[in-house]
DNA sequence: ATGATATAGTTCGATATCAAATTTAATGGA
DNA sequence: TCCATTAAATTTGATATCGAACTATATCAT
C-alpha cells in the first residue's frame, strides 16, 4: 500500500523542521533557541509591547509554552515585564537593549546558513514552494480548533 | 528589512510540523506519540529487524533519543528485543503483533485527517510540492554531519 | 598480544511542547 | 450586589529532542 502523498509531504516537513532546528540552534550566540530567538524577532520586526497571549497566538503555541520561554527570556535579560495598568490578569512583555543586540548577533550567525540554502536549492524554488506552505499552514491552523 | 525567503520557508515548514504533529497526536489510539507511530510504521512498511542505531539514522534522530522512545515502546509490548549474537554492543529491534495492531488503528484514526487535507488543498498541489521538499530535506541532511 | 581507537547503546541535564488543572481577575446577568 | 462565566497566566506531568559524558565491546595498528 502506497502512502498518501499528503502523509510523505507531512513526513519530509518533520525531517526538515528538525534538521533545520538543529542547525541553526548549533550556531545561536547566548545559547539561544530558536523559539527564543523567533519571539526576540519578532519584537524587532514588529516593534512595541505584547501580551504573553498575544505572542502565543502569534507563534502559534499554548500559553504553557510561551510561560516557559518568556522566563527564559528573562533570565537572559533579553526581554522585560511590566503590569497591564487596565487589566489586572494581563502583562505587557517587551524587548530590552540587550535582547535587541543579541537578535542581531543570531541574525548574523544564520545568515551564511540561510544563504547556502539558497543557492544550494535555488531562490526560485523556494519562492515556488511558500505559497503552497501558506496555504497548508493556513489550514491547519483554521484546524486546529475544530473537531 | 525583508526576509530572506528561505528564512520564510523555514518559519512556515515549523510552524506546520508543529500543527501537524499535534492535530495527528490528538487522535492517536494507545497514547501513541508521533515519533512512537512513525518507529512502528516504519517496522510494517520494511519488515525485519533493525538495531537502535539503523533506527535512530533513518528517523533522523540521535540515539539518544531513539534509546527514549524504544523504552515507551517497549512498556507498551508494541517492539521487542533480542541481543545480537555476534556483536555484545548491539541490538535487534522487532515491531510485535500488536504493535502491529496499534499501528494499523493509528492509520485508520489519522487517514480522515490527509483526505480532508488533500481534498482541501488539492493532491495535485502535494504532488508539485514534495520534490523540492526531498531537496531540502537531503540537502540538511548532507549538511547535518558538516561544519 | 596489547594498547589506542572506534562503535553501540545508555544516562544526564536542559529546553520545548502539549493537555489538563489551577489561580486570579474581569464581566455579565439576575 | 452577587454569583456564574469568561479570560490571562501559571503549574504540573508527560514526551521528544539535543549535546555531552559515560560504559561496554569490538577492531586495528604496531
Amino acid at each position: 500500500m502506497a502512502e498518501p502523498v499528503a502523509f510523505r509531504v507531512m513526513n519530509e516537513i518533520g525531517i526538515i523542521d528538525q534538521l533545520g532546528t538543529t542547525m541553526f540552534e548549533r550556531e545561536m550566540p547566548h545559547g539561544l533557541t530558536l523559539p527564543q530567538f523567533i519571539v526576540l524577532n519578532h519584537f524587532v520586526r514588529l516593534g512595541g509591547e505584547r501580551t504573553p497571549h498575544a505572542l502565543a497566538d502569534a507563534m502559534q503555541v499554548t500559553k504553557a509554552t510561551m510561560t516557559s520561554t518568556l522566563h527564559r527570556l528573562t533570565s537572559k535579560g533579553f526581554v522585560s515585564t511590566t503590569p497591564d495598568a487596565h487589566d489586572g490578569r494581563s502583562k505587557r512583555i517587551a524587548i530590552t537593549p540587550l535582547g535587541s543586540q543579541a537578535r542581531d548577533e543570531a541574525i548574523n550567525a544564520m545568515a551564511h546558513h540561510l544563504s547556502e540554502m539558497s543557492s544550494e536549492i535555488g531562490i526560485a524554488e523556494f519562492e515556488a514552494a511558500l505559497p503552497f506552505l501558506v496555504r497548508l499552514r493556513t489550514f491547519l491552523d483554521k484546524r486546529r480548533n475544530k473537531g
